[in-house]
DNA sequence: CTACTGTACTGTTTGTTGTAGTACAGCGTA
DNA sequence: TACGCTGTACTACAACAAACAGTACAGTAG
């Protein structure tokens, strides 16, 4: 089993705090194919959030492909499909590397820096997945 | 000098694009310690937006060090200074690396073609410097 | 049948984003 | 000094997103 946590301080939406955590559960291994995801209303109990949020954050999820509803039973992790051409996810990920390199140049790191610490980042997500 | 372009059709908002867009621009060293932005007014005409939009904008690059303000002269970029700890600053890099991570690794690329392309995006900031 | 699941609405509230307008104070130059 | 630029600080308003609240309906499994 898998747990989620939230903060409502934060500035991040809980829905995208959701999306990510699920995402990142999936990413290092921690939900397989075929897995189910805490029920709508059972997640936003123990998240003491409403269950529209819960719904939209899967929702959001359905949409990249990584997990799909069965009416009446649950959402599950789905079989890996490319619902995306190449260049599209390509280009998704490089969007978000963008921005992390300014901040990071901004910051005072240097490329080496930067190189090492998506290096570290890289070898601790494996690390999880091994677990 | 240097140039803005933002679009009003995008999801992300006005402010943040303009503080994106110096970001970058001083990371990449198209701006130097002591150049002069364009002024709140005059940026605001340019891409026809609401002058305090842009002030929104710069106040927020003040906050984060980048960029400092003199009564009736202008905003002027400023000599680097450790607003941050090394720690804080590592914890922010850390916090854009994780869900790059995870959106790279659910899109399905692998640990070596995510540091390839970070490798890529890395040296493409480079060259930029060099121009 | 019943209790669980997802799904789909209609409202309402709150905070953010952006616009619009105004006002005031500091700087530099004619 | 006067003028035009600069930043700064408000108020008021519209539009939108996020989240909550409540309700209702349909499919699944015991």
């Amino acid at each position: 089993m898998f747990s989620l946590h939230i903060s409502t301080g934060s500035d991040v939406p809980i829905f995208r705090q959701i999306v990510a955590q699920v995402r990142s559960a999936i990413a290092t291994g921690t939900l397989s194919v075929g897995d189910g995801l805490p029920s709508v209303r059972g997640l936003a109990a123990e998240l003491v959030v409403n269950h529209n949020t819960v719904a939209k954050a899967y929702t959001q999820l359905v949409q990249d492909g990584l997990i799909e509803s069965q009416q009446g039973r649950g959402y599950f992790v789905t079989q890996r499909r490319e619902i995306y051409t190449k260049a599209e996810r390509t280009r998704r990920v490089k969007s978000l590397i963008e921005p992390l390199l300014s901040e990071a140049k901004t910051l005072g790191f240097d490329d080496e820096e930067i190189l090492a610490l998506v290096t570290n980042e890289i070898e601790k997500l494996s690390r999880k997945r091994k677990e």
